[in-house]
DNA sequence: AAAAACTGATTAACATGTTAAATGGTTCGG
DNA sequence: CCGAACCATTTAACATGTTAATCAGTTTTT
């Protein structure tokens, strides 16, 4: 017994407290800013701290995150396009298109094509699949209050200001602004 | 416990935005918070919105957003185990494993065998590798800047701690004590 | 109308995320 | 000293991220 369930994440909370004598004093140079500080690092550091409390949950239901994703997303509404489903679940097209197709397979979800434009796929959420939500969603929500309880309401409301805010001020810039060798085009 | 949580607050955030004429007006109801809005939803987009600035740069010099993460980390450091380095980029053990493969194969990293205890392996970064960081540090940097100006430090320093922070308030959650069915063990 | 141009969705190919199992080395109890 | 327990790393297997290419259906052009 004990099967050892929660061997996830690095956990990167731990100090540079490893190595006592520290004789690694004198790094190869380079000038940069101190990585794990940096703002991808702190965002993908803090979401994962999020979806560590999620996981299990959805993992005892049979359901990764993204196939989650695309239940919620389906369960708010009748129908939707597939290209409208992949803005909306925030997945690119070909992740989605292999999930629907598993999801699909699982009689999770249905799918026809469209009456006027027979490229377009619609897709909705199954009876199955909504038992399926039900299911999930108390613990789900549960989860949700006690981070929030943890953090703080109104805190978490900011910092989704925050988020929202940082999304919008580089929804300009291209992307590739910087990057060296614009190659051909 | 289970802290029921009674669904008071229900998400009205949606205004009638387009009960006009909305043939597709009633949707598979289920009690759920709005999922666009949510915290790892928020936290995803942020990232992806930075994390897109960067991409095309490193993929001009022919690396990835983790092997870019990896070099860096070794670059601040004489040699590290590859334990402490998956912890400092924030890497499970599996993806480490084969990107140092790959590394290594391409002769930026180097690695051998602990002497006091041959389970682990010690890494460092080869005299090639560091011409790699030297050549993508400018224009990486310049992004970063140019992302700081448009955000304002200030505010990025204010969101840096606050991510921190919510790291900090869920290090303690196990992340499975909501998790219907602990399922046997 | 037929070719060209375009578009939505899928497939292909490779890299990583994620959990479980295997491998090789180390330490500990008897 | 030996086998059991333990530990660091890797391999395995499957799901997703990411970019490019393909495929079928639609619109535009001539």
């Amino acid at each position: 017994m004990m099967t050892r369930k929660n061997s996830s994440r690095p956990a990167a909370t731990k100090p540079a407290s490893a190595s006592a004598g520290r004789a690694k004093a004198d790094p190869h140079r380079v000038p940069m800013r101190e990585f794990s500080r940096s703002l991808p690092m702190s965002l993908l550091r803090a979401r994962e701290a999020v979806m560590r409390q999620f996981r299990p949950s959805l993992r005892n239901h049979g359901l990764t995150e993204q196939q989650w994703r695309i239940l919620r997303a389906l369960a708010a509404v009748d129908t939707i396009e597939v290209t409208e489903l992949a803005h909306v679940a925030f997945l690119l097209g070909p992740s989605l298109s292999r999930i629907l197709r598993d999801l699909e397979a699982r009689h999770l979800i249905e799918r026809k094509a469209a009456k006027t434009d027979l490229r377009r796929a619609v897709v909705s959420i199954s009876a199955r699949g909504l038992k399926l939500i039900e299911a999930v969603a108390p613990s789900s929500e549960a989860i949700y209050a006690a981070i929030t309880r943890r953090y703080g309401a109104r805190k978490l409301a900011e910092l989704q200001d925050m988020l929202r805010l940082l999304e919008g001020s580089l929804a300009g810039m291209g992307g590739a602004g910087q990057g060296d060798a614009e190659a051909d085009e």
